[in-house]
DNA sequence: GCCCGTCTACCTCGAAAGGAGTAAAGAGGG
DNA sequence: CCCTCTTTACTCCTTTCGAGGTAGACGGGC
């Protein structure tokens, strides 16, 4: 019997091609295609597909989510995240979600099956970069977990670009109190500025730079 | 006559997805693939296709490389960044390097057809999105273009997470020549510190926090 | 009970950062 | 030639940052 596949992605010539490549396959067959995150929610509900290939930059709800629906309502559908790019976030975020693997879309076609009937066996596949972050992810976030609840608040703001001042302010305490918290942040990531801390959480995947929109 | 396609992506579903879309159109061939912008440097040569498509997120030689090189090289082969992200400093660049085009890779298959076709009339057709982003971009790239070359060393720096005391170590210069540098890029992007100068130029595309690997 | 971690607030102190002005040398354009 | 821009350097000054210590309140764990 054929391993029932569903695909997600938001990108027509991707799922296109994904079709192409998993249908020469007798085991294989399509029995969905997504092109939104809250589309192969849906659709996995009702299609019940042993494996999901899912897209992780997606509009209406990205990959990361999805998967976190998917597997919380169909414990026995797995999931393989799909991306062009290899990235420390995506892969702990995938993997927390709940996917038991990690491919690139130049993943080649015989990787791409092996990878599938993996899944659907259960078995973990991820490539080896992917473990590489994952390992590094995972054992760096001591980091970022040492730092307690108001430190990360702090944290959050630096990144906007506040100022102490701005932050007491933000935060409705006092700028010492502030000024206290940075220097634990400081010494936790082992930095010397502010700067340096900023430039540490962004690498860290801690937030986007893009949230600081206010800034002209 | 049809049209002769060279299409370049690293990913293998692209490619294939791709080849299945256009070769559906009988006014359309597929004359070779690349898997990196170097690859499609040289079949570009080889094959004088009358457009490529171009991925710019490659291996070896990223598109706008391949995109400057080939438009040097055969100024009568039109060339279409095909992209999954629609980033500003991509579509900028992609422009600048010569490109008639910018595509997403959620284009659907018409939309794809009718822009390869206008391509090899020598027309241009940029999507909404990235006609939005060009314009953004050719307003305030002054912001940018405004900063001399010793600013932009500077500015360099400062995304290192450098003090300005280092800073100057690092140019050779005194510390107060660098604090008019610093004063003079804030004005010009117009922000009040040096941790939002950072963000700014993060945003802006002008260095990847990425580069800061020297930070533990 | 006590200790420990967290959050809060206050203090001092020195270093770093940033604003404003002056100025000299060189490059380039009118 | 003059003027402007750039780069360099210096001074004076204010604010911000970051390090240090002290301390009260709260909560959890021993």
């Amino acid at each position: 019997m054929a391993i029932r596949v569903l695909i997600a992605d938001d990108h027509s010539v991707v799922l296109e091609g994904l079709r192409m490549f998993l249908e020469r396959d007798p085991e294989l067959t399509v029995v969905g295609e997504a092109v939104d995150g809250a589309e192969a929610v849906r659709l996995a509900q009702h299609l019940h597909p042993d494996v999901v290939l899912m897209d992780l930059l997606m509009p209406v709800m990205d990959g990361i989510a999805a998967i976190s629906a998917i597997r919380k309502q169909l414990p026995e559908t797995e999931v393989i995240a799909l991306t062009s790019v290899l990235e420390s976030t995506s892969v702990v975020g995938a993997v927390k979600a709940g996917a038991i693997g990690y491919l690139l879309k130049d993943t080649k076609a015989p990787e791409l099956r092996k990878a599938i009937k993996a899944a659907a066996a259960g078995q973990v596949q991820l490539s080896p970069q992917a473990s590489a972050y994952l390992v590094r992810e995972v054992r760096t976030p001591e980091v970022i977990e040492a730092l307690t609840e108001r430190e990360r608040e702090v944290l959050h703001l630096l990144i906007q670009g506040l100022s102490n001042k701005e932050i007491a302010r933000d935060m409705q305490i006092v700028e010492d109190t502030v000024k206290i918290h940075v220097k634990h942040i400081l010494a936790k990531l082992g930095v010397q500025s502010r700067t340096q801390a900023v430039l540490c959480a962004i690498r860290l995947g801690l937030v986007s730079p893009e949230q600081g929109k206010k800034l002209k």
